[in-house]
DNA sequence: GAGTGTGAACTATTTCACAGCT
DNA sequence: AGCTGTGAAATAGTTCACACTC
């Protein structure tokens, strides 16, 4: 269907567009215009078309985009209308942190399996019915789970490896937040965030607005 | 200095470099070319070597970059051979996750206080030295332990409040992980994190390269 | 010979501007 | 009258290609 080129960043923001549509929707909002959604989100509202009309006429000429409508139509292009079985590699703070993560099981990501390498974690209660399993049981469980997403919260150290044993195991998506990149085969889709790079931004950005004030 | 315009993806994949260097002199390497680089983090040499050229000719014809200088011209650029006082607004388990985030205080982020607006957290240790505050001492709090970098760790509801209290009380750079886009006065550095998003962008991959092998 | 630095060419993304529905 | 959908124009970012240095 649409399978063609279609930007990562416009991805991202068809996925911040659904974020505002439901909170449109909660409110009892009925219809919304594309210079509304750019306002509030700080983009233009030709961009706001752009990214939309990629997918089709969603709008009515005049009146705008029916909220409803457009969230589900939006809902449907971002793959959050099934639900995906997720696991996290890496038991420590951040892999725990994100088991509670806000709206990620209401968008359908549902976080069946915890594993770590550290004997002293595995066999550890980490959620009301999650056990941290050992890693070398990995690919097994992606199996048996039908995991397709993959998170990785080890150290930089053993992210390429989880990566990898990842891709091997057949799972499709893989987010990493350890602080090093990771390749994967072409056929598997990658998602970094990079949290020690977003502060050394910030500190570039600091220190350039200082310059320039001078 | 080199205050013009220059982009925010430069400034990212400076910091990369800047990880790998670290790495290599760790290696006891003295040189690099913009062909490894580009080859060990996935780019073009070509784009290493224009991202450097910016801020100046750093390398040697025929040889390569050495490794010392140009990890520390990048920590420069980057404001890595200063610290940086942080706050985290939001004692959940993201908050409580980013304190022990490894590199960020090698790298000179130093969190020197956690903020939260709940009672029952207020007052509990969170680190050896650090204790939840109340979220109504911030702008004080901020000034008197000068901090310029504040992390926004909060439900997505009250992400664009804490943005404002955050520059209202004088901090420079604002790193966002709510699931909320906020808007800050222009004269601030901003950077959003947001997890959800990166979900249903590698959801999105999946679904497409699914489609595509059919 | 090897590898940088950089203008020029190319490619991607954003924004404009306006025809065409409602 | 208001607001979408979309080619065309403008802008931004990447890659090429080669003169130049070590």
């Amino acid at each position: 269907m649409y399978t063609s080129r279609i930007s990562k960043q416009t991805i991202k923001r068809l996925a911040i567009y659904y974020r505002y549509l439901e909170k449109l929707h909660k409110e009892g909002r009925r219809t919304v215009s594309s210079h509304e959604i750019g306002e509030e989100l700080g983009l233009k509202a030709s961009q706001v078309r752009k990214d939309l009309s990629y997918f089709g006429g969603f709008g009515k000429r005049g009146v705008g985009y029916e909220i409803r409508t457009l969230a589900l139509k939006v809902s449907k292009i971002l793959g959050l209308t099934r639900s995906w079985n997720v696991c996290i590699v890496g038991a420590g703070n951040l892999g725990r942190a994100l088991l509670r993560f806000p709206g990620l099981k209401e968008k359908g990501f549902r976080i069946v399996s915890v594993f770590d390498k550290d004997s002293a974690k595995i066999g550890k209660p980490v959620e009301r019915d999650l056990v941290v399993i050992d890693v070398k049981r990995l690919s097994e469980i992606v199996k048996a789970e039908q995991i397709e997403i993959g998170v990785i919260t080890t150290p930089a150290a053993d992210a390429q490896e989880v990566a990898e044993l990842l891709s091997k195991s057949g799972v499709k998506g893989i987010i990493n937040f350890a602080p090093a990149r990771v390749s994967v085969p072409e056929t598997a889709s990658l998602e970094e965030i990079d949290i020690s790079v977003a502060f050394s931004s910030v500190a570039f950005g600091i220190i350039t607005s200082e310059e320039d004030s001078d």
